[in-house]
DNA sequence: AACTGTCGCAACCGCTCTCCT
DNA sequence: TAGGAGAGCGGTTGCGACAGT
């Protein structure tokens, strides 16, 4: 698309029947607020000349809501702003107005260039495809990029206490974006041929930690597949495909819920031009309304989430983890590790 | 000091959606 | 139901600020 802008009208003189562009001067900027504060925006079209603006509504509109509304929130973003971002874009994908309702105090704008100029690269550095909230498809270089996942995955972690709503969804994609990232890993780990000594060596660079935080993944999953959920089926250094990443729900008895649509599984090797990340497959299930408004009881994400809940007993298997990476006594990892 | 490259963000464009007649 | 107007949204651009050479 080539969409030049046209030569910015800063500086220049105006004439009047010309509708200006280019960046608001303050006189203008006092114009806008004196009035929208007396009168109410009404109709953005006949704004600009009730106020005295040589400007279009749409123009005025813009300017009001990304810069001049009062309740706009200004300044970075905080660690726990950018992590609700990552999650809900996963969920969301680039639905900016519909991300930036569960910001408040941000605008779409801002999310958007958040995203564009820091979030994305951000990902990118830790191995993660910005679109799919994938890891790339090269193994080695996920592999390499482990210590970066499993540090992202601990960032996911936040704690999770009040279970208002909004953060209700927040807390949805978090356990999404967190099953997600250990898949991919699994995924490396499962891959047939079986990993070669040098790309297992490459785990030699992950903090010990880690490598206990990925055990009692596979072990509570294991515990899954042990009572006949089908869980994830890990096998250290096993030769066959992984099965079945996510628990088989279709014979859970959770009629009230969507639950069925997992029955197609990302596979370990998803056909080129096919690959659907299983955040979106959700997402193309979801409700609508379920996600934008964020009240909903019954969304799809709940039920999973629920399902988690269920499972791992009263405490999530997330608190479960990091209390094993407190504890230095937990069991060792059940496959070598290369130095 | 001058030049060049990069980054961040405000603002624009064009398309889509929603509402009304 | 069709069509027009207004509003909203996402993608893109231009430009100032800053860092590096």
């Amino acid at each position: 698309m080539s969409k030049k802008r046209e030569p910015t009208s800063k500086g220049m003189m105006e004439d009047e029947n010309v509708i200006k562009k280019g960046p608001w001067t303050p006189e203008e900027d006092q114009k806008l607020v004196d009035y929208i504060r007396t009168f109410g925006h009404g109709s953005w079209r006949a704004l600009p000349k009730l106020a005295g603006l040589n400007r279009c509504g749409k123009s005025c509109r813009l300017r009001w809501t990304n810069y001049l509304r009062p309740d706009i929130k200004r300044g970075k973003f905080s660690d726990e702003e950018e992590q609700i971002i990552i999650n809900l874009h996963s969920v969301l994908g680039n639905k900016w107005s519909a991300i930036a309702t569960h910001l408040p105090g941000r605008t779409d704008n801002e999310i958007k260039n958040f995203w564009n100029t820091h979030l994305k690269k951000k990902l990118l550095q830790m191995g993660i495809d910005p679109v799919t909230h994938r890891p790339r498809t090269d193994h080695l270089n996920l592999l390499a990029n482990l210590p970066q996942l499993l540090a992202a995955m601990n960032f996911s972690n936040l704690p999770m206490n009040s279970w208002d709503n909004a953060l209700r969804l927040q807390s949805d994609a978090t356990q999404l974006a967190k099953i997600q990232l250990l898949q991919n890993i699994i995924q490396v780990l499962n891959t047939s041929p079986p990993p070669t000594m040098e790309a297992l060596s490459l785990l030699g660079s992950v903090p010990v930690n880690d490598h206990h935080q990925l055990y009692e993944y596979l072990r509570l999953n294991s515990q899954l597949e042990g009572l006949g959920n089908g869980g994830i089926g890990f096998v250290p250094n096993s030769s066959h495909n992984i099965p079945s990443t996510f628990p088989n729900l279709q014979d859970q008895p959770m009629a009230d819920h969507n639950i069925n649509q997992f029955n197609s599984i990302p596979t370990a090797d998803p056909i080129p031009g096919q690959e659907f990340s299983t955040v979106n497959q959700m997402e193309n299930k979801i409700n609508p309304t379920d996600v934008s408004n964020g009240s909903s009881t019954s969304t799809t994400f709940e039920a999973w989430g629920e399902f988690m809940d269920d499972e791992a007993g009263d405490s999530s298997q997330w608190t479960d983890i990091n209390n094993h990476i407190i504890d230095q006594s937990t069991s060792p990892l059940p496959w070598p590790i290369f130095p």
